[in-house]
This record gives structure tokens, sequence and C-alpha cells, in this order.
DNA sequence: GTCTATAGCCAGATAGAC
DNA sequence: GTCTATCTGGCTATAGAC
């Protein structure tokens, strides 16, 4: 593909990208419903109909806007998780931290992606959601992939206790990805790094204890 | 209070009561911006003017249901917890037990107050909620309740370790509050009382871990 | 206290010009 | 592809009759 071509539809998408940006800012800070094709139109600095045009509606918008986002946690989990079920020497530990510190960093950080798994969890916690499907599908091939590396690195684990197990770690690693601010307005003297050692620990313990 | 004052004041307040009872009803149902004043008066059986005339507008009688649905829960968890720290013999599987099985059972039954509390996170979790200041009181008193409990059975824990393994029991527990349908689809064979027993087991392990 | 009718506003979507 | 103008409909809040 030549120079032109790319920048051609570069230019043809920006629109689109554009509108995709100022979802993920817009949607997060106000909601859904707090958000008009307006305002969005407005940061993307387009016209009205280009939500229309290019989506087919605000909500599917929203849609992709979350779409695109888990695809890209996908593929980083999925990877973290083959690194540690081809390595027969790795720890119960290294393998919770690696699992763990991603996304922790993002809710830390603030970062853009961070927020919009924030959003999209408080969209799973509402009956009436459209993307429900995307979230499941996205959770189901993670739990598969996550109980078989626990499975290897604990090979006294039977499926349903590596399933308790998975869904323990995901417990102690969403609490504080949602509510970060809370634990260090709380928990006086901590920092990021004892959190992520704390839950490390507290997880490990918890899971080594399940074949007692 | 004679009795003829009493069903005068139920009388005078059943429009309210009426009123908050289709709040909880809808607003779980189909979120707050999804719930216009004509649904809630159509629920309650009263004229779209008496939202505005008992609570002051759509906002306050949703601040209203939680706030009334939040002192019940703390009343309880307290009396809870005064009763493990009066008692000396107390195990901490018993304690986690006596603290983690009410709201989990409110959202396997799928009563009225675990919807509410469930809909009380999404709300916690925007950004822009104006309840969030009574969600934040009940967390902190609660919170320094447990800590104080929690190093009156395990005395080897230190503040910050307490404050820790308090967070990481609202993780464990908070988590299959939310996706509690989640539990039963993903984990073939689970049953309510085994759920609960792997998550005392868990946060015990976890938490005897810290003081090592 | 209760109700009806309506004011006033803002939303999402789209037709049709360019 | 882009944009403006407009359609259509829903919402909250309230004035004023009873």
């Amino acid at each position: 593909m030549s120079q032109e071509q790319k920048e051609f539809i570069e230019n043809a998408d920006s629109v689109r990208h554009r509108l995709l940006d100022a979802a993920e800012k817009l949607f997060c800070e106000k909601g859904f419903e707090g958000t008009s094709i307006r305002d969005l139109t407005s940061a993307a600095n387009c016209n009205v109909a280009a939500v229309n045009y290019y989506f087919g509606g605000k909500d599917k918008l929203y849609l992709e806007m979350f779409r695109r986002q888990m695809q890209a946690i996908v593929e980083l989990q999925s990877q973290t998780i083959e690194k540690y079920s081809a390595d027969p020497q790795a720890s119960l530990e290294a393998f919770i931290r690696a699992i763990v510190t991603p996304p922790l960093t993002s809710a830390y950080e603030k970062q853009t992606r961070g927020q919009v798994m924030r959003l999209m969890v408080r969209e799973v916690l509402s009956k009436s959601v459209p993307g429900e499907k995307i979230c499941d599908d996205f959770r189901t091939q993670m739990m598969e992939k996550m109980v078989a590396a626990l499975m290897r690195l604990m090979p006294s684990l039977d499926l349903q206790h590596a399933r308790l197990a998975f869904s323990s770690i995901e417990s102690l690693n969403l609490h504080p990805f949602l509510f970060m601010e809370h634990y260090f307005r709380m928990i006086d003297g901590l920092t990021f790094d004892r959190l992520i050692e704390h839950i490390v620990d507290f997880a490990a313990a918890g899971i080594r204890n399940l074949t007692k």
C-alpha cells in the first residue's frame, strides 16, 4: 500500500477516529444518557449527522468504543498467559502479579483504557445492556485460558477449584481497579507497589489453601 | 400516639411510601434516566405532581431510596460486628461468614435490598454522583468497626494490614454479590453454600497469611 | 393534597442542499 | 462526505382548578 493510499484512508477515517476518541472521553465523564450527539460532534469537531453516518446511531458508537478497548485487553492478557503457560519454572505469585498489574496500573494512572473498562463494568451491572454479550464472550475466553494456566501451575487444583480461584483473583483485582481512590484515601501510607504485593500474596495464600 | 393518629400519618404518607417502593422497583429495572416521573407515578398510582410535592424532584426521591436501604444495612451489619466483638471465642471464619452471608443471600434471592445496593454500586462508579457522600459515610463507619473487630480476632494484625484485610473481604464479597448469575453459569456444580464456604476459606487463608 | 393541562426545553434522527 | 435546518417526540416542572 502506497503512502498516499494510507494517508487517504487515515483522512477518510479521521472523523470516525475523532468520534471514537470523543466518545471515550465524554461517555466516561458523563455517561451514555448524559452525553448528547451534539456534545460528541462538537468535541470531534464535525457535524451532528456524522455519528449516524459512521456508526448508525449513538448506541452503536458506544458499543464500538467498548469493542475496540476490549480487543486490545484480550490480546495483552492472552500474551501474558501464554508466556507463563510456556514456562515450567513460573511461580503462582509471578503469574498473578503479571495478570493483575496492567489493569491496576491503568486505573492508578487514570488511563483512558481504565476509564472505559470501568464504564463497561457499570454497564454490565445494568440489566438492559445491549453490549453484555461482548463482555461475556471476553470473560469466558479469559477464564478458560487462565483456568488452564492455573491448573498447569498448581496441578493439584481440580477444575471447579481453578474456576473459583480465577473468580477470586478477579474479585481481588476488580475491587481496587474500581475503587482505587478509596484505597489510598482510607489506608494510610499505602503505596501502589504495596497494594500489588498485598493482592498477590492474598490471592496466592487463598489459592494454595484450596488444595489442602 | 393514638391509633387514629398513627393511621392518619400512615395514610398521609402512603403516597410517599408507594413512590419509594415504585422507585426501588423501576430505578433498579431501568436506571435513573430510563425511568420517567410518569413511570413512577403510574406505578405508585398517583398524579405526576406528587414526586415534586413529596420529594422536591426525581433526584431527591432517588437519594432517599438509597438512604433508606443503607440505614437498614448499617444497622444489621453493626449488630453482627458487635456480637462477634463481644465473643472472645469467635473464630475468624465464623466472623467472615456472618458478614458475607446477608448481602450474598439478598443477591442470590434477588431481594429488593440487593437490587438497590447493586444500583448504588453502579452510581458510585459514576463520577457525577450526587449521593456519593451517603455511601462514603456508610463505608467509613463499616470499615472502622470491622477493622477493630478483625484486630480483636487476630491480635497480631497491625492497622494497615487490618484495613487491607477489610478491603479484601469486601472484594471477595462484592464480586459475587454483583455477578452472582455469572458464578452459577460459569462454574458447573456450584451451590450457594459452597460459594459461601469458598469465600470464607479463601479470605481466612489470605488474612492468616498477613501475619506471617 | 390531588390532579390536569401545558409551558419550555432538549433529545436523536434525517431530508436534502452542497 | 459534509453540513444545516427541521421533524418528531419525550422529558421535568409548574400553574391553577378542584
